[in-house]
DNA sequence: AATGAATGAGCATTCATTCAT
DNA sequence: AATGAATGAATGCTCATTCAT
């Protein structure tokens, strides 16, 4: 009956429904109570709390409590490897890009102690299927951390090593130096920054130069 | 410190009694299960199983499911942090020391499958209850590193860098090294050895020395 | 009774409306869907799904899951009390009315399983509730073939006997053979139609006659 | 350490153990509680309640609801083809046999409402799931019927009809019998025998022998 | 030492129904 | 007339733990 056009039309890309909007709220809840609780301690009935929604409203928008975990992580990623991204571009050397990317995660985590455990550790309480994801979610750091290190082989800038091995080296040096900050408190990762990365470039040895 | 040898009767510290050879029976089964399940999917039926022993039998023997775990773990822990120091003390140098035993963990876990996964991933999926462990059990090869490097330092081996980092990153490289390869199945930890260490030793960038 | 034409507006009792259309398209899905999953295991969902309408649509015409089962059992059994009448009327002899709408009943049946099911079976998934819209339902089909048994007992064509429990032993059979059929398979009811008449109507005794 | 003989060995197959005892008791308490509200309204919680056990107990026993529902019809069906049995082994002809088989269990369900109710109609309340079991159950009272009918051929004290479907065709009498005093109150089965026996066995057809 | 029956708190998921739009 | 997001009560099943024997 009404043929007036809108302003805004249905479906349109740029407009955050309703529906999308109770996601994400329902997303950021459940952040917050998979990051203090874990998994398994997480209740659905804890979220469904923290968002002020019923548990069946929740189920309306995910299948599952293990469906929006996954949510949750891959949202998580997804900004995290955009900010590494993006501190990348940043520099000029491709050495420097890839320092910037894992320096930009390890003060993103060392700022967020809710991200930090929510990436690093939470999901393993979700047994065997959290694998797969836990995998994905470092290939998809690794990858970026990998590229740069591709590229400054190239420029000669650094060693022509195995840069896959490299770039999970590096990941899994603030894997440990997070986890570490998180249970015993200390070093603070912004601290550390320095040493580590000064350790993974330069390596241990005496540089017995000139 | 009593290396007297005994005579004592059954029940003795020194003898292997049938409570002790059932209480290492319940935790090979349960390493095994624990291992291949993770904390939660196991059950303590499916170790009782294993063990061909009744849940009740497992109680008598531990007081709670999360104890055994613990137990399982520290058996685990135990057995590595001797062979890692058993490799390093067949080195020389401290350096050398100390990259012995970080390959020999790298090596045994490269080699066992089941070991690897149940230290490095299968212990989060107990919650919040298990950091403390992980944190101890990670603390004691860092410790067995650190103090290899701490040496090496007075020793002029290598810079005078934060070693605690440094044994954490060392570590660090190692679990994501060993999860890579738990999961994608490649590179093999063996086969990664050599390049994994030229990086944490010398780092990437390029000698321009001389 | 009112059989004048008429002419009346959108809205008139006598003309199809869209809403009478939209629920009559409501109530087919509905007896497609219970005939085929039961009465518990039809959802909601399904029946909206199927009659490609939502839920809340369903409930615009329908008052309840339980209304709507209601209202589907309530047309099949309106549809074959007058198909099995309108087959006594074509016979001449009580008798053979009875015999007729009986027959019809089965035959029809035998036709559509999935009207077979819903009116044999499915009804009683509703637990108590359904009781008594099952026993009004088969009471309305004993009524039709116990009129034609008193009316044939009126004109000596059979015995006296009790013919309201001859009726329930009549629809009895119908019910078990065509149950029977559902799940067995076999015999097919228009094969054991025969048979069924001539045990029901003759008895199993030998006539020993003249 | 004892190895004096016992006077009741373990596993005697003429002891009823604990277990069986409190299996009994369960299967007691669910027919119970089946037959007064259904299956779909009998929630485990008051079957455990019933039998004085806790939830977890009747899960120790059984390993659903489902798999319970279906031991208390089996039980229940066992006792009364029994009881048919017995009842046709104490007549001489073959068709009083088997008219004392119907009868039997007519009989039985007509004094047992709740036996009645759990067999007839109860089981449909499960959806799809219990048609094979209706089937099987009717079956066993069917074979029971037909045998005896059998023979009377043979004997020559009937005629030769199909005697599967005469066998139905009495169960589906009996059934639809008893539902109709399960929910209407009357007839009495037991009052309503005599007509029901005579209209099964000489049919309604005025006898115009002499 | 060991059994195994029993406990009981715990919880994800379902689904008929409602209601603002 | 119809939508669909949201409700919320309902419930079967799990499993670590206990304890009488």
């Amino acid at each position: 009956m009404d043929n007036r056009p809108t302003r805004q039309s249905v479906g349109d890309h740029l407009t955050t429904t309703q529906k999308e909007k109770t996601r994400d709220r329902i997303l950021g809840a459940a952040e917050q109570v998979f990051a203090s609780k874990g998994y398994h301690e997480s209740l659905v009935d804890d979220i469904a709390e923290e968002v002020s929604l019923s548990k069946g409203g929740i189920y309306f928008h995910f299948p599952s409590k293990e469906d929006l975990f996954f949510a949750v992580l891959d949202r998580l990623a997804d900004r995290l490897v955009v900010k590494a991204e993006e501190a990348a571009a940043r520099e000029t050397s491709p050495l420097a890009r890839a320092e910037a990317a894992l320096m930009e995660v390890l003060l993103r985590l060392g700022k967020r102690r809710r991200l930090a455990r929510i990436l690093m550790v939470q999901g393993y309480s979700m047994g065997n299927a959290f694998e797969a994801k836990r995998v994905e979610i470092f290939g998809r750091f690794a990858e970026v951390i990998k590229a740069n290190l591709d590229e400054a082989v190239l420029a000669g800038e650094i060693r022509d090593v195995d840069t896959a091995i490299a770039a999970h080296v590096w990941l899994g040096a603030i894997n440990e130096i997070v986890i570490r900050w998180l249970y015993e408190g200390t070093p603070q990762p912004a601290s550390a920054a320095d040493s580590l990365r000064s350790i993974l470039v330069h390596g241990l040895i005496v540089e017995d130069s000139f």
